[in-house]
DNA sequence: AAGTCAACCAAACAAGTGCTTGGTAGGCTA
DNA sequence: TAGCCTACCAAGCACTTGTTTGGTTGACTT
């Protein structure tokens, strides 16, 4: 069981344990000697490891928006309809709740503080770069009439990045509900809305 | 025009200072300096006011919840369809992040935080007393049938208090599009969807 | 003129904060 | 055996934090 997972290991291990407690605490609410603490080492040990507390912060968050923006990109290239490339974003970006839901968090609930920083100014570029994302798919969906040309796009992006958002608040990995089952209850109320349909007979 | 607004002025004053700050920056990452700053007064002059930080949230969280559920009771109590109390909630919600922005915005990002403490319990049960308010609606909606029966309670009324509440985040009053007209639109997306209507044919 | 009161100042304190410094234990390699 | 390196400890420093204390100011009342 001897584990030879070569250099960097460590690191990413007390990583793990910062994101854990920023996700739970927020960033402020965390202090370095909490995730001494939860590592079973002393505070100064920690900057052995890292420069300081907020590149803790910065590695997590740049590492993971990385690779989610690289998914959203494959998304954006794929040669399949505008309504299906709604869906996979949709189901995307709550696979990425489910696979990273620390990370996620922080982001949720310290983008605004951190933003303050000119070292965290990518969030706001990733930030623009969501709103981007999701104002192409939008505006395809609605150039292909799949999507109602009544909406307003501007609001309907805002409701749907908070809404897939906001679930790492209340959802949890393994729980009740995979994050497959929750990906398409929301698709359906987001495609469909939640009254009951005028006529068509669907299957029960 | 000499306001004798009697007693109680600056206290509310102070009060209204420190739910901006509160708003902004956080409970925890607003120091009681940073409320003097904004007041014009040294630190240790709040507490002629107030017996601490924690009072000043306490204060003005529970007497906005009082508020709030005043109104949401008034909605179920209504003699109106299932279809109306669902609009009307809706409505009342982004009516409140119009009319007490910081407020909520406080509610949003540091309830977790403060329902750590005791002294704040009353959180946790005004968040149980909004599921309460939303199953019922749901669960009349769907009993009635003006909401599709495949759909499941829970989630939805996530979906619903998210997508509302986080509204907080980006609506400014005063801004390009009123709380009325958010919610109209938030409205024909989760009731109707966003995807075009299979047949029927509105207005244009 | 004397007293009362709300609102505030000036200065400090103890606890907690991120971070630094110099040193050490133990495994690995030459 | 010697040297090296990773991971850590022990102690502290400078600063920020919420809060306390005793005193001051000016308007108002009696």
């Amino acid at each position: 069981m001897t584990d030879e997972v070569a250099t960097g290991t460590r690191r990413s291990q007390l990583l793990g344990i910062a994101a854990g407690l920023f996700a739970q605490k927020g960033f402020k609410n965390t202090t370095v000697r909490d995730i001494a603490d939860a590592s079973g080492i002393l505070s100064g040990s920690l900057y052995h490891h890292f420069d300081s507390k907020e590149s803790m912060v910065d590695e997590i968050l740049s590492t993971f928006q990385e690779e989610l923006f690289a998914a959203y990109d494959e998304v954006l290239a794929s040669k399949i309809g505008a309504r299906a490339k709604i869906e996979r974003a949709v189901r995307l970006s709550f696979g990425a709740i489910d696979e990273h839901p620390h990370e996620v968090a922080i982001f949720q609930n310290d983008a605004g503080y951190l933003g303050g920083f000119e070292r965290f100014g990518y969030l706001a570029e990733r930030n623009a770069q969501s709103r981007s994302v999701w104002m192409t798919l939008l505006t395809e969906g609605v150039a292909a009439g799949v999507l109602r040309h009544d909406l307003d796009i501007e609001l309907t992006y805002r409701f749907i990045r908070d809404t897939v958002w906001v679930a790492v608040k209340w959802y949890r990995p393994g729980g009740k509900h995979s994050h497959t089952e929750i990906a398409d209850q929301y698709l359906t109320i987001l495609l469909d809305g939640i009254s009951t349909p005028p006529n068509l007979d669907e299957r029960s």
